[in-house]
DNA sequence: AGGTGGACCCGAACGC
DNA sequence: TGCGTTCGGGTCCACC
């Protein structure tokens, strides 16, 4: 499932690939990539545009074209693209949903097996609309602060987990970087949101960033339908503390990891470390 | 206003 | 073996 650091592995990948690049021809073969927009006439208002530049704000990754538009990529669940260098085999794809063939030749294809993906094109007032009406801060951005963290969960009475995955409290963390943040921090995922003392907080703060920064450094975790532009998988899947570990033994500890339902999210998470309530208020 | 649950979609995993 | 059923995941939206 792509989230922030699948979303900036694409990204960085893409830049040097992109910048520079004008789209030759687009096709768009899933009216749901576009829509309500018609998907021929996406494609035709794309053709000839060229990329100034590749930008990413949570889990949307921002293509800026020259006139200054953005096409904004959002990839839900099982989106992905898929570079192709000049006079390469083109792809026999059931699940391929679009295709930019760029001006040195090359081809950029974006595969959807769920169709729950979507593609705009944005000003940039609109973009700006767009996106601050739904997301919060950057958490690897140096304003996301411990401070600014618990400013977002104050009062709130939602699970720490349904807080964490709402975009607009910090962008760009899903259900796996929720859970390996939760584990980094020592927090139960059922804990309330607005429960967090200072101490808690500095805890959240850097588990969020050390679990993305970590998934940025392994190019991300290919579980099913995520790869890289090039085809390579990430490798963070690898390195998984918590998540989908069901009865395998904490990395920490040794007790076997639990998974509950948590906001209607499956939740893995070590009992012994991340307790509902404080230690010292248990028997033991 | 803030929180909650269903809808969207379809392959994989599961149950009989 | 083969069929049917359930599940999950990010976001939006209707509802409380």
């Amino acid at each position: 499932m792509p989230e922030l650091p699948e979303v900036e592995t694409v990204r960085r990948v893409l830049e040097p690939l992109l910048v520079g690049r004008r789209f030759d021809q687009v096709a768009i073969s899933d009216p749901r990539l576009t829509a309500p927009l018609d998907p021929d006439a996406f494609a035709a208002n794309l053709t000839g545009e060229r990329v100034a530049a590749l930008e990413r704000r949570g889990k949307y990754l921002l293509v800026v074209l020259e006139s200054g538009r953005r096409l904004v990529i959002h990839l839900r669940m099982t989106g992905s693209l898929r570079w192709r260098p000049a006079l390469s085999e083109p792809a026999d794809d059931a699940h391929q949903r679009a295709l930019i063939r760029l001006d040195d030749g090359s081809s950029l294809a974006y595969r959807d097996v769920r169709r729950f993906g979507t593609w705009q094109l944005l000003g940039p007032a609109q973009l700006e609309e767009h996106l601050a009406r739904r997301l919060g801060a950057e958490p690897l951005a140096p304003a996301f602060t411990a401070r600014a963290l618990g400013a977002r969960l104050a009062g709130r009475r939602v699970p720490l987990k349904a807080a964490i995955l709402d975009q607009r409290t910090l962008a760009g963390v899903g259900n796996i970087y929720a859970d390996e943040a939760l584990w980094r921090a020592r927090l139960h995922p059922r804990r309330g949101a607005g429960s967090l003392d200072g101490e808690d907080l500095g805890a959240l703060h850097r588990g969020i960033r050390a679990a993305l920064r970590e998934g940025i450094a392994r190019q991300g975790s290919t579980l099913r339908d995520y790869s890289l532009p090039d085809g390579a998988s990430g490798t963070m899947q690898h390195e998984f503390k918590v998540y989908g570990r069901a009865g395998e033994p904490c990395p920490r500890c040794g007790t076997p990891i639990e998974r509950i339902v948590v906001g209607g999210r499956g939740s893995w998470y070590c009992p012994h470390c991340q307790r509902l309530v404080p230690a010292s208020a248990e028997h033991d």
